[in-house]
DNA sequence: CCAATTGTTCAATAACTTTTGAACTAAGGA
DNA sequence: TCCTTAGTTCAAAAGTTATTGAACAATTGG
């Protein structure tokens, strides 16, 4: 059970810009980068909205080559395509991770730590 | 006779990414970067769109900031705000143009020369 | 097996975006 | 003044994207 991902070179510029432009992707995005190298399973995102509209951002980022999507058990583990995004657009990803950043519009990435419980 | 600009601090990261995701925008834009420092009236980007379709696409880059349209006579000389741009996202429209570069599944800029008939 | 957890799919709807042609404005040149 | 050039505005149509709830599937733990 693979979920679909266009490989690294079907990586399309307008559509990854598309994705980004849409704020709850954009915040998806910041986050995973927040806590890059962590997979992440999709119920981390369900203060940014309801499991279902979650469901088609996360196909839309997964689809855009954004994000990879892993089946492990019944949860999806997700995590940035940086190396994938940095080969294809270098200097992208940062600048775009960057400049939300600096955006004071934008609301600050959450913070939940994800220490397990001792 | 001026045309509505947003002020720098104005300047949203998803709405330019929005009006960048698209691709008769994006062309645009490489268009404008090709040919820095030069005003451009909207006669150029014609091979793009029609024109009332180039009337709103650059309606909708000038909104997000990423344009600048100056009334001249019966010209609108378009600028690309290259500097507002990097003073709010440093870095940003430099990578986007670099990754259009890239991007062999976009057309390459249009090289019409500009020189003045003899 | 049963129930809970995780996430998807589907159909409907709402909201937005893009594209078009026709009509228009405003400036400039003959 | 009249014509042309440059570009906008408007309303309609077409297309696309986002959001929702209800129903579904798959895995895991008891």
């Amino acid at each position: 059970m693979t979920l679909p991902h266009p490989n690294t070179d079907q990586i399309s510029l307008p559509i990854v810009l598309g994705v980004l432009g849409d704020p709850t992707r954009l915040a998806i995005v910041r986050y995973l980068a927040s806590k890059e190298g962590l997979p992440l399973n999709c119920s981390r995102f369900l203060d940014l909205a309801s499991k279902t509209n979650l469901s088609y951002h996360l196909a839309k980022l997964r689809e855009a080559g954004v994000t990879r999507a892993e089946v492990v058990g019944t949860n999806r583990m997700i995590t940035l395509r940086r190396a994938d995004l940095d080969a294809r657009f270098p200097g992208l990803l940062d600048s775009v991770i960057a400049a939300a950043a600096d955006d004071t519009a934008l609301p600050a990435v959450g913070g939940h730590d994800l220490e397990m419980p001792a």
